[in-house]
DNA sequence: CTGAAAGCGCTAACAG
DNA sequence: CTGTTAGCGCTTTCAG
């Protein structure tokens, strides 16, 4: 910039303003300058100088509390991830993602990253990533939970949704059964009878397993009496190790979690010639493409939805947190046809 | 950083060495910095000043020309992304998504991008935001091409693997035909008899109509019997508008330049009552998920291990551009079986 | 092992 | 309309 300015023998503010704020600078100047910088192959200010100058980063952090590749293996997460680039691409603002896959320099990074505020995908209560964020004193929105002071949250009503969803699913049933992500994040896998909402430091799995709880409850059914499989990871292997230990006990119902754990325990049972809905009702969550395909009964979320409102509340473009509507969607793996 | 410094009575110096280079500081001055960051909230250097200063922004810029969203629509793109990510989440850095849709304001938004290098996915040959990032003087590193000066390219032999599949997907055909990515930018889309490979101006898709060009020679048939129909955009939509109009005209043969168009078009040649491959043969590009899923005869191009191949050029941790492998899958939708 | 000086490239604020 | 001044918060360099 200051050899621009040499160039055309003025100061670098004149070709700061030139650039920036082209209607506070004489025509002819302005094109003297934009001319003296096309010809010196300079590309405009430098961002670090001017993010610095002016403690903004246009630049929006969405924190992913999985390896970075699981953000484009997910499709829960690229549609909340196209949620937000929705949102973004209209102001021009980047997108950074950072990935914290659980090692201890997770917080650093998040630290280091030059953005204006950030957005995190739900994570545990005790995700130092978040607590790394909330750090920052940016501003911090939080998808489907925890609830932190310093930060915002969006989310359905996850436990009223789970409530209605296990209603779906476990219709008619004698042996339900729950297809759950890890309780906590040591990700342990297993299978057993019975489950305690309050032992998940995620929050969206606690409220899912606290709907759970609550249909029991006004079925009279004890929670001992529902075989729940924990599955390490919402990815192919794990979710179809967990889905196998779930058929093992023969269960006529299973509420999943996701949409990719229904999928999969759904080929499962079909390949080992169950019927459905007859033999076993499952229903998923969130509605993606695959769920349709599937004619998979599942609760409807709108993520990318979602994902935009957190753009625009951590950009601070709104201020309201709006209510987000859900909806379970009665399809044909489930019993009831309501 | 200062009121860390004065709070434990030392230097910022102190404070910065005792942040970044720990063995450069006294155990115990260290620890009395440490703990005062801690107490105060601090939550290390802040990274727009950190960066200004060492030129260095621990975060790789990929330019998608496209919006921002199509990123985590397209399987071909989130599989790139996802080995640009494998790369990158090693050494911690952060991925910068930058998405060009074709305004204006492009390639301003590239050149203010805070990344030490630009990884750009294939574009036309005369995109504005590629030629900003060639202007930053930043590496550049760019999938599928175009290959210009100050740019490092990765890529499969596109023209070679293109008579390949051409190969496969017109064996015994009378009315062969291609489903077309779009010739330029203005993504104009159309059907009809004959095609230029020159007159492409994005190098892929030109490679590609070459080496069908190169197979058409080869076997004496002219360009002009060829049926093309481009696709504005390799979406849903706009993939379903040319393939209709492609059967419009009932060829028996159909090269696709992606698994999601071939999808496409086999879902509408079924529901027409066409026999796959006797009434007619498709191929896709890409071995993506959904091509073993259909039996679809594809082009296997690795397109995971070429994001990585980038994001270590674009890095400078590795300078050897390797050969890229690729690969004809024969499945059930051509009539050779090799 | 610690500190002082200098400046990365830019822009807000205030003259002229 | 243009220029001067004064840093943004940090780290490199060189002295203690």
């Amino acid at each position: 910039m200051a050899d621009v300015a040499r160039a055309c023998g003025v100061s670098v503010m004149t070709v700061s303003y030139a650039l920036n704020r082209p209607d506070r600078v004489a025509t002819d100047t302005r094109r003297r300058v934009v001319e003296a910088a096309r010809r010196l192959g300079y590309s405009g200010p430098d961002p670090r100088a001017r993010s610095l100058r002016r403690s903004i980063s246009d630049c929006l952090g969405v924190i992913l509390g999985e390896q970075l590749r699981y953000a484009f293996d997910n499709p829960m997460v690229t549609r909340f991830l196209a949620g937000i680039s929705d949102e973004l691409v209209q102001s021009g603002e980047a997108l950074t993602i950072i990935s914290t896959a659980g090692g201890d320099q997770d917080p650093n990074r998040v630290a280091a990253a030059a953005v204006d505020a950030f957005v995190v995908w739900s994570t545990a209560t005790d995700d130092p990533a978040l607590l790394a964020a909330i750090a920052t004193g940016r501003p911090v929105v939080v998808q489907g939970g925890p609830q932190l002071p310093g930060t915002q949250c969006v989310s359905i009503d996850d436990r009223a949704a789970a409530y209605a969803i296990t209603e779906a699913a476990f219709a008619k049933s004698r042996r339900p059964a729950v297809l759950s992500f890890p309780l906590t994040r040591e990700r342990e896998p297993g299978v057993g009878y019975g489950f305690d909402p309050g032992s998940s430091t995620f929050p969206v799995t606690s409220a899912r397993l606290h709907g759970v709880a609550d249909y029991c409850q006004a079925r009279q059914i004890s929670n001992d009496q529902v075989l729940v499989s924990i599955a390490a990871r919402n990815d192919e292997s794990h979710g179809r190790e967990a889905a196998r230990a779930l058929l093992a006990h023969r269960p006529d119902a299973v509420m999943a979690m996701s949409d990719e754990l229904a999928r999969i325990l759904l080929e499962e049972a079909v390949a080992s010639g169950l019927r459905v809905p007859d033999d076993i009702a499952v229903t998923g969550w969130d509605d993606g493409p695959a769920a349709a395909q599937l004619g998979l009964t599942t609760v409807s979320n709108d993520l990318r939805g979602q994902g935009a409102i957190c753009a625009r509340l951590a950009l601070g473009r709104q201020t309201e947190n709006p209510y987000v509507p859900w909806q379970v969607i009665h399809r044909a793996t489930t019993r009831l046809a309501r």
